[in-house]
DNA sequence: GAAAAGATTAAA
DNA sequence: TTAATCTTTTCC
């Protein structure tokens, strides 16, 4: 499999300089080469500008909060489309790490695109008990999605964490990612989320109101949302397909893509 | 002309 | 879904 990537990337260009004037393409080449160089030696200039990013969206708030508590149970007991929104603004906190929670999707009871339409399996479980749980699953065979269980025992919904600003333990961050960027590529995407939290689906139905491991801390409400509909969903019905269930910090740098479905509601 | 944003593709 | 590429658009 290796051998086919690091084949296409080298045949690639030469087909293309084949059917090309060789000059032109080879000039081409140079410039991308060039380009690539100079993004090199503005790293510092970018790096800068991340930060100043980072700082606007997330710290000073986290900051302003001075010891953010736990959200309690209660908090949770509601349905998923209601608790979705609420959550954007709010700190998960595992570690060092802190992060701040900037895009969500609400799943829900009798929902086609919900995993709990299959039932109650050992793997959907915690997302049929109370809410504020942890529901933890694995996506394509490697990435941990970090899920908020929401309402009552019995219901079945969550709040699928799409999107988080880093707000504190950015080494730790960097490290669990493996890539070292300030940039919203670091935590723009659920997998990316799960990565950065360092967690796996065995901390599924883990107790997010309780001390200690993963936590879930108040914060600001945000009020400028922007929704759109759910990603990844095409195995659903048209009404849940469609549905604007998607919510983010609107104007946030830390949202994945597709940005564009995403409008004022 | 360079950086940013969007689209595409392979991989797991 | 992510990361890496390739392509198009934006803007200094």
């Amino acid at each position: 499999m290796k051998i086919t990537k690091r084949f296409n990337r080298v045949i690639k260009p030469l087909k293309t300089i084949n059917n090309h004037d060789p000059k032109s393409q080879i000039t081409k080449v140079k410039t991308n080469l060039k380009q690539k160089s100079k993004r090199k030696a503005n790293t510092i200039t970018i790096k800068q500008k991340s930060q100043t990013q980072l700082d606007i969206c997330s710290k000073d708030s986290f900051l302003l909060e001075k010891n953010p508590k736990r959200l309690d149970l209660d908090y949770y007991q509601i349905d998923a489309l209601d608790l979705a929104p609420r959550l954007l603004g709010k700190y998960l906190r595992r570690d060092d790490v802190v992060l701040q929670i900037t895009e969500v999707e609400a799943y829900r009871s009798n929902d086609s695109a919900c995993h709990g339409r299959v039932g109650v399996t050992s793997r959907t479980a915690p997302l049929f008990g109370p809410g504020g749980h942890a529901y933890v699953y694995l996506c394509y065979g490697m990435h941990n999605m970090l899920n908020v269980v929401a309402d009552k025992e019995g219901i079945g919904s969550a709040v699928l964490i799409r999107s988080c600003a880093p707000v504190t333990g950015l080494e730790t961050i960097k490290q669990r990612r493996g890539l070292d960027t300030d940039k919203p590529v670091l935590l723009t995407g659920p997998g990316k989320v799960g990565q950065a939290l360092g967690i796996s689906k065995d901390w599924s139905n883990h107790a997010l109101f309780s001390p200690g491991g993963l936590e879930l801390l108040d914060g600001p409400e945000v009020k400028d949302i922007v929704v759109g509909p759910r990603v990844g969903i095409d195995y659903a019905l048209p009404e849940h397909v469609s549905a604007l269930w998607r919510f983010a910090v609107s104007g946030s740098p830390w949202i994945s893509a597709p940005k564009n479905t995403l409008k004022a509601p």
